[in-house]
DNA sequence: CTATTACTTCAAGTCAACTTTAAGTCAAGT
DNA sequence: ACTTGACTTAAAGTTGACTTGAAGTAATAG
């Protein structure tokens, strides 16, 4: 049990940050003592799970839905293993874009943006950012191919 | 040579954001027929470029250092060559974070949470996304340790 | 030559993820 | 009993990355 100013110096987390999180129901605390917020020590290995899920390029909305709302992460296997798939995608992408970047770094040519095969690299990146291929030869207005899903009230 | 049109369409990104992205400096128009933006078609890789980054988690601001002002990409190798390095970080603790969610989505123990394997990778990830070590044993009030770098008017 | 239409600018709006501020509360130490 | 100070809330502010809207302009089709 935990209240916030230890959570906050053991996870180096902002206090204002983690009433945020538990406002957004990222996290919660089991009960105050007087005002304060009492948490369980298990949070801590929550806020870490965020905080890789934030480099992973999760948000905060997708998160609190795939560590659940309840209090011992009862995660929904199928939803957790399709992330680590597309994780690895990303994962994948990345590593290309480090090779692009070492290519771009030790590559004395003048211009290295006109290999090949660091251009391919480059492709892959822009389609999967705009979520579909680009230039597929018979698009024509491009009218508004963006849909929203914000999954907010049910 | 490009207008903005064109290079939205073989890009797949809105007119909008390539106007922002050249207002704040990612990206160059060569010149004008009349009013209209002409583009070369370098910037498309530039913007695959600026795309892949993204999803590597740098700011805007940041590529933009990194790819420099010129026209030509004359990069600044030892900063790529650092961000390349930073970035097979990036990529170890994304690596990690798959393996944790696979772990996740595979154990069926009512705890992974407490697998020590687990929690190691998420103290890892933590650990980076506040930039230091949290609760290193003497350190007392956590005074500010953020600096900011905004690099802005010279 | 005018009308159309795709571009232009500039300002304001939006969204996520926070931080900051102001005013209040309460458990604990003297 | 009173002061202290770390906590509390609610609201407003900030930043990055864009999008949207209104009003203007110019290259091309008719």
């Amino acid at each position: 049990m935990l209240d916030i100013s230890e959570l906050s110096r053991k996870s180096g987390i902002p206090a204002s940050k983690l009433r945020y999180y538990e406002e957004v129901g990222l996290i919660r605390s089991v009960g105050r003592n007087g005002l304060r917020r009492v948490f369980e020590t298990s949070v801590l290995t929550r806020l870490s799970l965020i905080a890789l899920g934030q480099v992973a390029g999760f948000s905060l909305a997708e998160m609190r839905d795939m560590l659940g709302t309840q209090r011992q992460p009862e995660i929904d296997r199928e939803a957790v293993s399709a992330k680590a798939d597309l994780l690895d995608r990303h994962i994948n992408e990345l590593t290309a874009l480090r090779d692009g970047l070492r290519h771009v770094a030790t590559c004395s040519a003048p211009s290295h943006l006109e290999c090949p095969t660091f251009q391919r690299l480059m492709r892959i990146a822009l389609a999967r950012q705009t979520g579909r291929k680009p230039e597929q030869q018979k698009r024509l207005t491009q009218q508004n191919s963006r849909a929203k899903q914000k999954g907010s009230k049910p």
